[in-house]
DNA sequence: TAAAAATACTCCATAGGTATTTTAT
DNA sequence: ATAAAATACCTATGGAGTATTTTTA
């Protein structure tokens, strides 16, 4: 028996974490460790482990430290470009996921801005797709983006 | 003081986590735990336990299983795709992760198939980019979809 | 009835918390 | 001197394992 153990995906999944991309998108995008783990809603220690934890399976720097705050290094801003790209992604499909119905026979288009799980919007659109299996529902909602960083205007 | 303890993303992170997502995409691939759960190198209650808790948090079926394996439901298929979008981008972003370094004066182009962390290569990328911090090495390698699920060419 | 997924536990790695120290302007 | 990140230490959750049971073509 050949030895089938092998890693499906490289670097992903083990080694680095959601958390910690998710983590350095806020660090990005506040250039601080406490406002980035304040939105988060998480510990400053937290992030900074995250972060850490981070840099060093990349191999690579993603952020300067000093007293005034946060900058990004050249490699980190490209990698935070592509990692939001990604993250954007995946909230988009888990924000879409079940719109599409099996043996989708209609479709029911609902333009929100944001659509917040577990939400009043949430719970109707679910019971909806309970009573009418057959029609698809499709949700329009603002950039992942925009969703993201909305808390900014409080 | 104002709750600011805000989720920063709504479902990811919390929530859903990356391994149930990469477990579904390998689900989707294999068609059977069995099988997904070997190529991940993990159990098969693993795979079980975490593509349910998927389902559960995204409150919709992905796969419908019987004993001659398992198929995916439209909303599956639908998800799944998005995903491997997603999964790709971040896997891209990994694997090339610090290819822009700082004051990039330079650009060397390297094509190859596939990107091993810690290999020879990876070992004399990081080094050469240690060595010349102000070229910035890209590299051109075979679509992630392929990377990840070259192993069923053993 | 057999092959595949689900379950019931046990275990442990790590994400996260608090408190404190280090660092750099 | 001070504001911000790093570190030390602790805790708890959930991801993963083994063994077993349930399910359905």
């Amino acid at each position: 028996m050949v030895d089938r153990q092998r890693r499906l995906l490289t670097s992903l999944g083990s080694r680095i974490s959601l958390t910690s991309l998710i983590q350095a998108l806020a660090v990005a995008e506040y250039l601080s460790f406490y406002r980035a783990a304040d939105a988060l809603g998480v510990s400053q220690s937290s992030v900074s482990a995250g972060i850490k934890a981070l840099e060093e399976n990349l191999g690579i720097l993603l952020f300067e430290r000093n007293t005034r705050g946060v900058r990004l290094t050249e490699a980190g801003r490209f990698f935070v470009d592509q990692v939001a790209k990604g993250v954007n992604q995946l909230e988009h499909a888990v924000q879409t996921a079940g719109m599409a119905a099996a043996g989708e026979h209609g479709r029911l288009r609902i333009g929100i801005h944001a659509l917040i799980p577990g939400s009043f919007l949430d719970e109707l659109i679910g019971q909806y797709r309970e009573d009418h299996p057959r029609i698809a529902v499709e949700i329009i909602e603002g950039t992942a983006r925009e969703t993201i960083m909305q808390l900014r205007a409080d």
